[in-house]
RNA sequence: GGAGGUGUGGCAGAGCGGCCGAAUGCAUCCGCCUUGAAAGCGGAAGACGGGCAACCGUCCGGGGGUUCAAAUCCCUCCACCUCCGCCA
């Protein structure tokens, strides 16, 4: 949810920010004017409940023929007191629910415009030329004996797989490699639930927009998390928190699960777009005006983890109109996939600014001791997407893949050989 | 799955349907005392909403109900604890 206070002083900029995400600007108008009723019947409750209050009291001392009296008088306050209390729960509710609606204000310094109109900030390392033809990763995969989508298929359906031996092997290499770095960096490693109720995932921005995207339990009424973002989140809403050292910083370490409803016939080979996968993701809890270098530091993070897989990749600043719905900035790391000729999402890291903490509860106490909103990033250490990345930039002529420097500690091998 | 119990402020822990935003202890902060500290004494101190403000309202796990009036009575949901059963 976005602050009200900024709402009512300064509507236009409101409105610029849901032009530049594609939306409907009227919205804006809804959740004003539902703003302005709310607050004019609370006042209005909040005196006849007064008067209740005070009435009520000398009815205890009351006795006899004065006592049913204002008995009498009572009951019709009570009449009003209800009437008045029922008009404001509907006028909380009608508020709540267009400031839910209403997506978090984008950074001014994000580009406007759609999917496409995205800006690169940089390119770090070059694609690599090669003297034969590369194979792409689920060809590798196979011939390496690491991956097998076809029994994945048999087992659970389209867009599974199961990574076996060495690829387990590998992806477990490539967690521990960005949860080492993650702890050496403060972060504190968790190992989330995956199973969250509704209101944490609403309060993640996840429920509005993209809610056909996520995995429902209706008889248990619980979601399967798409990120450990969302019961990173949620740890500490309702808290208020100790920020005067600095943010606090997790790393998440799960299974992550989509549906990926709307993008039949999109990735359908090997593991770039699955419906289950595993994720290290960096969360951090900080001060507001700490945001945007915050925002920073997550993405350098994400640099440092890609220069230890080896791989060229370029960096983009997301354009306002491919921004979640709670993300006010976002930076993505696409990494080069040689097959594709084309360069492929491995991190993303998201400025929420207060949006989330806002719906969430999660706030901190400032230098006067007064409690506000904190805000909160999140960005990507690692997935099992990046195996693509790796496989196919270090593929070589004899089939075999050469496992990055970083990374052989963690895993114990100099090269991938395909099994005999 | 069945039976029972508990849920109050940062923590612990009282609370008769009205005098309860709530005793008390610990912790915290500010004074006094002290060379300094501890102890002792005195005082302050919750969150949220509305209002320029004075101030008003809401909040005793969540939601609903009874009542002129609910932390207190009733229903329901959730969490935790104990016992039984089941599964591993």
């Amino acid at each position: 949810m976005i602050d009200l206070k900024v709402l009512r002083e300064d509507p236009d900029t409101v409105r610029a920010s849901q032009r530049a995400r594609g939306e409907d600007p009227a919205t804006v108008d809804t959740l004003l004017s539902a703003d302005e009723r709310r607050r004019s019947v609370i006042s209005r409750a909040d005196t006849l409940r007064s008067e209740q209050k005070q009435f009520g009291k000398q009815v205890g001392k009351a006795r006899g023929e004065e006592r049913d009296a204002l008995l009498a008088k009572g009951k019709e306050l009570a009449a009003g007191v209800k009437a008045a209390e029922a008009e404001q729960a509907e006028a909380d509710q009608v508020l709540e629910d267009a400031h839910r609606a209403l997506p978090n204000l984008v950074d001014p310094a994000a580009p406007v415009g759609g999917e496409d109109d995205f800006v690169v900030l940089e390119h770090v390392g070059t694609p690599r030329t090669f003297d034969f033809t590369p194979l792409d990763h689920l060809d590798l995969g196979v011939k390496l004996g690491i991956l097998d989508m076809e029994r994945g298929a048999k087992v659970s359906g389209s867009r599974f797989y199961f990574l076996t031996g060495v690829g387990a092997q590998l992806q477990l290499a490539l967690l521990n490699m960005a949860a080492a770095q993650a702890t050496a960096a403060g972060f504190t490693l968790m190992i989330p639930p995956v199973l969250v109720r509704p209101e944490i995932m609403a309060g993640t921005g996840f429920l509005g927009a993209h809610a056909g995207e996520i995995y429902r339990l209706r008889d248990d009424d619980l979601y399967l998390v798409g990120t450990s973002e969302v019961a990173l989140a949620g740890y500490h809403a309702d808290e208020i928190l100790d920020l005067s050292a600095g943010p606090r910083r997790y790393a998440g370490w799960s299974s992550c699960f989509r549906r990926e409803a709307g993008s039949y016939g999109k990735d359908t080979r090997g593991i770039i777009r699955v419906h289950q996968f595993d994720k290290i993701e960096m969360f951090s809890y900080c001060k507001p005006e700490d945001a945007t270098a915050e925002h920073q530091r997550l993405l350098a993070w994400e640099k440092e983890m890609l220069a230890k897989i080896e791989v060229p990749y370029r960096v983009i600043d997301t354009a306002t109109g491919d921004l979640g719905t709670s993300a006010a900035r976002k930076f993505d790391c696409e990494a080069w996939v040689p097959t594709q000729e084309a360069y492929r999402e491995l991190t993303s890291t998201s400025n929420c600014t207060t949006f989330q903490a806002r719906r969430l509860s999660i706030r901190y106490r400032d230098d006067n001791g007064k409690p506000q909103v904190a805000a909160t990033l999140n960005g990507t250490l690692a997935t099992t997407r990046w195996i693509v990345a790796i496989l196919e930039n270090h593929q070589q002529a004899d089939g075999s893949v050469t496992v990055p420097e970083a990374l052989r500690p963690f895993l114990g091998l100099d090269t991938i050989r395909p099994a005999v």
